[in-house]
DNA sequence: ACCTGAACACCGTTCAAGT
DNA sequence: ACCTGAACACCGTTCAAGT
């Protein structure tokens, strides 16, 4: 693939992208509240007034961040719920995926996320299109199991409800014993 | 019960009460970025001068809504989950609660404490005692039920889990028939 | 005991001017 | 094409003064 002329950085000036990660960030370590117009031009190292080049305003970039975080759950599930191994060996990797440490940045920001999606309607709209391919993805995967279509889906929820309800809980109250009960459970055969 | 004194509202003034209140009104409605003295003072038809003589700054009506929350969710789960009926009619009445739409103020009040939670050590301390108190008071109806205690506590964690990420969903996912079949088997007998 | 009103600092927003 | 710097409005915070 041919580089593009522009991949060098040719200064250090900023675009909409750098702004839009900077803000993710924010989002993951301080909620809502910490995304800022000043703090993270600060951050970024440069001046507030630059921000507007790039949006219109601290709700745009709000907007962005959603579009942003939106489409790349949605491409991220994809290729999760692809892949080899049998149906079974998919939804454990996914669980997995879930609920290890590793990933608290990505449930802090999807976690503000739904916060806002209650008083929020463009937040709202993000979430339902990541859930709805979730979803979709996941209730596959249990038909491929052998469960009817409509069973595929009520799993498909039980199974989204489960991880992320457990990430919503403190985190000690949820035992190795507890997770193995629902997973099982959850991937019990037809 | 002898009625005390200054029951009878002697002005208009206000107590401490009356600022948390309009706080968590303002959390429901609008997440904890609204919740922010200058509108509440408004919304309270005092100036935000006055909100200074109940609280030191923002952050102390923050906790003073967290402590408020937090005892009024132990108080309401020790008499929610007590009362008559079988342990099966008392966890069946329990995750209605959890799901019915007259309960979408407190949902959105939960999901914003717990959002918050994730960087700030006082939600998750509040979280902490509720999740604890919901947890025992849960795992002793599953005890009723015929579960060993750790099997018990296991089954805890999985009621709420789903109940949780059940709010978390989009309402329209989530069907009467997905509801059904998680709810019978988070039921089901040993 | 509770509130007002004026003051100040911080941050969102605008915009003319710079490179 | 992207940024600075100054200006202004809004809201958090302080405090002397009122009732």
């Amino acid at each position: 693939m041919a580089r593009k002329p522009t991949a060098t950085k040719r200064s250090p000036r900023l675009d909409s992208a750098a702004w839009i990660e900077a803000a993710l960030e924010a989002l993951a370590d301080g909620g809502l509240e910490a995304v800022r117009v000043e703090p993270l031009a600060k951050a970024l190292a440069v001046t507030k007034g630059s921000f507007y080049w790039h949006f219109a305003d601290r709700r745009a970039l709000i907007d962005a961040m959603l579009t942003s975080w939106s489409d790349g759950r949605i491409a991220a599930i994809r290729q999760q719920s692809g892949g080899a191994g049998t149906p079974d060996m998919r939804l454990r990797h996914l669980a997995e995926l879930y609920t290890r440490h590793a990933n608290m940045r990505g449930l802090a920001i999807e976690l503000s996320i739904r916060a806002l999606a209650r008083s929020d309607a463009r937040a709202a709209d993000a979430v339902r299109a990541v859930d709805s391919e979730r979803l979709k993805q996941v209730a596959q995967l249990f038909g491929a199991l052998g469960w009817t279509a409509s069973d595929a889906q009520a799993r498909a929820v039980l199974f989204y409800s489960y991880l992320f309800g457990e990430s919503l809980l403190d985190a000690k109250a949820v035992t190795v014993r507890a997770r193995e009960t629902a997973i099982r459970a959850l991937l019990a055969p037809p």
